[in-house]
DNA sequence: CCAATAGTTGAAAAATTGTTCAACTGCGAA
DNA sequence: TTCGCAGTTGAACAATTTTTCAACTATTGG
């Protein structure tokens, strides 16, 4: 086998350690990994959302009382809502004509608080 | 008082649950602390800085052999890894000409693997 | 000191994402 | 069954983010 190869290598230089670059390369994930990551963690990458789980956080809202206390439109958080909704972080019960959401489990709460924990311990 | 306001309410409705309103606001951290975090986990929500995070996951490595593991320019590395050192992500040491990046801490990891957990168990 | 290579930088281009708007659905009350 | 309100939807627009490109710095070896 010639010399390790990636799929589309737009790389612009070589390897220089290739015994490391071996080692990384075998325990890799799959692609559809990170990028399933990458698009669970899209939706705790914007201010207004984050916010949005914060008041999930504490009490299930409906999409009124959501607009109003973040001070967005109806329609901003409905998509927002539709996004979380997709990745199964929130759920939602109907009660006449409103709609109240709620947080699926419990991996919100605890990716909010690794980073914040983060965020405390990398200020000096 | 009046009506519970937001101060710049862009909301297109009214409140339909004061109560809850009021208690959920009481209980929201501040707009800097969302704003915080949001930028945070923008550091985890592209693909390539996941699956380069996941190189460094595994052993620390150097900017040519990241852009060859990944396929990209060492360019495009080393923008992510500027944004990656900024908050306190990754951090570096260099060997003459060679700098090798690792992760400053466990929250990687931490953020990484509950990321995980909710892919599968939301899998059904 | 000069050449070669690792890595960085900033600005422009390309791609992605968030918000807005207007029209729509669904439910309940009258 | 009609009206009003809660919520949704999709497309257009605006804003942001990622990649690319070319020029740059830093370090080592000759």
């Amino acid at each position: 086998m010639a010399k390790t190869e990636h799929s589309a290598s737009s790389a612009d230089c070589q390897v220089l350690h290739p015994d490391i670059v071996d080692y990384v390369r075998k325990r890799l994930p799959e692609s559809h990994i990170s990028l399933n990551l990458a698009n669970l963690f899209k939706l705790f990458a914007d201010q207004t959302r984050i916010r949005l789980l914060q008041c999930l956080l504490t009490h299930e809202m409906c999409v009124c009382d959501i607009a109003v206390t973040l001070g967005v439109t109806k329609s901003a958080v409905s998509h927002h809502l539709h996004a979380l909704k997709l990745s199964n972080i929130v759920r939602f019960r109907r009660e006449g004509q409103v709609i109240f959401y709620s947080l699926a489990d419990e991996h919100v709460e605890k990716i909010v608080s690794i980073g914040l924990e983060h965020l405390l311990e990398s200020e000096e």
